[in-house]
DNA sequence: ATAACTCCTGTACCATAGTACGGAGTCAAG
DNA sequence: CTTGACTCCGTACTATGGTACAGGAGTTAT
């Protein structure tokens, strides 16, 4: 099950070959052996692979989940928890923050049904004193926009 | 309280003076009337511009948000919710990736804890079926990375 | 009246994370 | 032994959302 082609490896994580190659550019995949010029990977590189397409997705950017792979290799813990803490606190805001923003487009839908009176309040979607349909008030928490998805 | 300076607009909306002039660009903002040269802008630019903000933290893009700023023009009921609908699926996907996320982060977090035996695996940390601390055991739905934060 | 702000226009540049492309070499099947 | 799929390399281009000048003009505070 080991020594695939760049091609398997890239389909195996659900990435393109171009991909792959710039991961290895980036350094964040370590120079993989040849075969006839040809790239082989094995299991240990596809782990490494997902692991980066998973810290992605708990944003972490890619320059610092290069820092991330080198203290893997490491001792120092402090720094690789100071990283995982610090992001942590960044996706509770994040998280925060989607769950406002979820809850003012679900009243938006809901106000833009088709078949309901009145407007349908775009702009004012996301204010703070909210809309009141019906009986329902949603008091949202704003925050600042940091970074989109 | 109105005809405010670009600058004021700005602050008022925390984002920077080019950042309200991107969006003039890109025609976010409308073409505000002028004082001698000076751009004029009153409440109902804020509250656009407020707008434009909240909707990226919801995860619209700017050409998006282009195109919900057209709809609250029109009677378009059908595609605004459409809109909203589709964005809440999305964000509903993203807050459960974000989950998933942090609790590996978490778990990673406490396993690289000062003073804790054992390694600090930072690159299992995501792993689905996962390293057992003590007696926790969490299994973790993973999602492709679709955007970062 | 001099400095320190703010504003104007336009163009250029930045980071991030890829994606595309040309021109060549390699490999397995028919 | 050719055809098609895959690989190689390097460079260039893309999208998104801004940010940074440069060069000039009007305003305000001391």
């Amino acid at each position: 099950m080991n020594a695939m082609s760049i091609g398997n490896l890239a389909k195996s994580a659900n990435v393109g070959v171009e991909t792959v190659r710039y991961y290895q550019r980036r350094g964040l995949l370590g120079v993989p052996s040849r075969d006839a010029g040809i790239r082989r990977y094995d299991e240990d590189d596809l782990r490494r692979l997902r692991f980066v397409r998973q810290a992605q997705s708990a944003g972490f950017t890619l320059e610092q989940i290069g820092e991330l792979l080198a203290l893997d290799a490491t001792e120092d813990r402090a720094r690789a928890q100071a990283l995982a803490v610090e992001r942590l606190g960044q996706i509770d805001k994040r998280i925060t923050e989607l769950q406002a923003a979820r809850s003012a487009l679900a009243l938006l839908a809901e106000s833009c049904a088709a078949g309901n009176f009145g407007p349908c309040p775009i702009i004012q979607a996301f204010d703070q004193k909210r809309l009141r349909i019906g009986r329902l008030n949603f008091p949202l928490s704003p925050g600042r926009p940091q970074k989109a998805f």
